[in-house]
DNA sequence: ACCTGAACACCGTTCAAGT
DNA sequence: ACCTGAACACCGTTCAAGT
């Protein structure tokens, strides 16, 4: 292509068969949530639209700019909700929205671990959470700090913890616990039903956030007293 | 080193080149390293180890299974500090040390962000975290939920903010940042230098960390006072 | 017991051509 | 302007054979 377009912008024919980069996009996103990362390929989702592989080829440049179209869909399609009541309630509003969002999408999160994305859609979030921080009395760089534990802390539950852990993965864990010998192990072995039940559930996330939260507080309390 | 093993580990000859599961795996480890994820294939490294690929199938069952025996190295060689010290103390010396390792394993913590990893050798930097969590006085319940967001957090900053970020990334950050709409992003705008700054640096996990210490150190107070 | 090349069923992508 | 099959250079892995 002679025509040279802004770098990693996919271009927007209308195409015979209604194709479209969105519509693609969108139909890569769906594929990814139904059948996982490894699953996903050029060839099993221009079968899933309908056309030739090659077809894909004329709305991307390549598999990785329509995964970052992908991902940039998900950005796009996160809604921020409207400021409401004191700092610590906008961020928890805020980051269990984000939250529920990437939980939902896996495949979408486990992209975004190897393509920072600094879209305009995908900044949203961060404006929002740094206002909060802001308002609550923290400078830029507190801010800028503190927000990136909290956005790396959603982050991680997302991958680490899911909400919804699959039986079989809290089985096992059992099992791989008690086989720990306990002269060696002995704080696990006295505590393994709680390691287990912190596997995974909604409540992990909401319990890790909220310690993150008083962690904020208790700096501006200390600052209050100081 | 243990010698029963469970199912899906590699068998050990020493094979006619001194091959051996071990130094496949050390080899692989090495090669990820220095070319990352993505150009690891059985190929490659069984040409870099002087071998048929085919050979490499005599050690491990599939590629996911070496990769597996890679991720289980990197658990058996970090090095799980002694106890020493207060339990914040002990908790920041283990997780620094934790967070370092990853640091320089990039590849490996992507690995293991898609295989949760449940080994003994795994185990000790839990049973290490979960002694000094029961230690500081929380009970089983709140620390596995604790240990959770500590160990979640150490990845997250292993994955999105590397200590030592890319001078390239942190200008493309700059650019992004500036290429925001100041009116619709106001709070960006005023914070754009912090928020770059934020992007990467190993004094970020620091913080982060230290956050979600203050507040642990906040629900003990609160107990103490209540 | 250990190692291996040939072959198979896949990939992503280039190219030249079809409408 | 849009779409596509054939072909190329790769993959991981099975199989049958070599020492």
């Amino acid at each position: 292509m002679t025509t040279t377009r802004q770098a990693g912008t996919a271009r927007r024919p209308r195409g015979r068969h209604g194709l479209d980069a969105e519509r693609i996009a969108a139909t890569a996103a769906d594929f990814l949530d139904r059948h996982g990362l490894e699953a996903l390929t050029m060839r099993r989702l221009a079968e899933e639209l309908g056309v030739g592989t090659m077809t894909l080829y004329g709305y991307f440049r390549d598999k990785d700019e329509l995964l970052d179209a992908v991902v940039e869909r998900h950005a796009r399609r996160l809604r921020i909700p409207a400021p409401e009541g004191p700092w610590r309630e906008r961020l928890r509003v805020l980051l269990h929205g984000l939250h529920h969002d990437l939980a939902r999408h896996p495949s979408a999160v486990h992209l975004r671990a190897s393509r920072p994305i600094m879209s305009p859609a995908a900044m949203r979030v961060g404006e929002a959470g740094m206002r909060a921080l802001r308002d609550a009395g923290f400078d830029a760089a507190e801010a800028a700090s503190a927000w990136r534990a909290l956005f790396n802390l959603t982050f991680a539950f997302a991958v680490f913890t899911p909400s919804t852990l699959p039986a079989e993965a809290r089985r096992g864990a059992r099992a791989a616990l008690a086989a720990l010998p306990a002269d060696e192990y002995p704080t696990l072995a006295e505590t393994a039903q709680a390691m287990v039940d912190a596997l995974g559930g909604a409540e992990q996330f909401e319990n890790g956030l909220e310690l993150l939260l008083d962690g904020l507080q208790a700096r501006l309390d200390a600052r209050g007293a100081g």
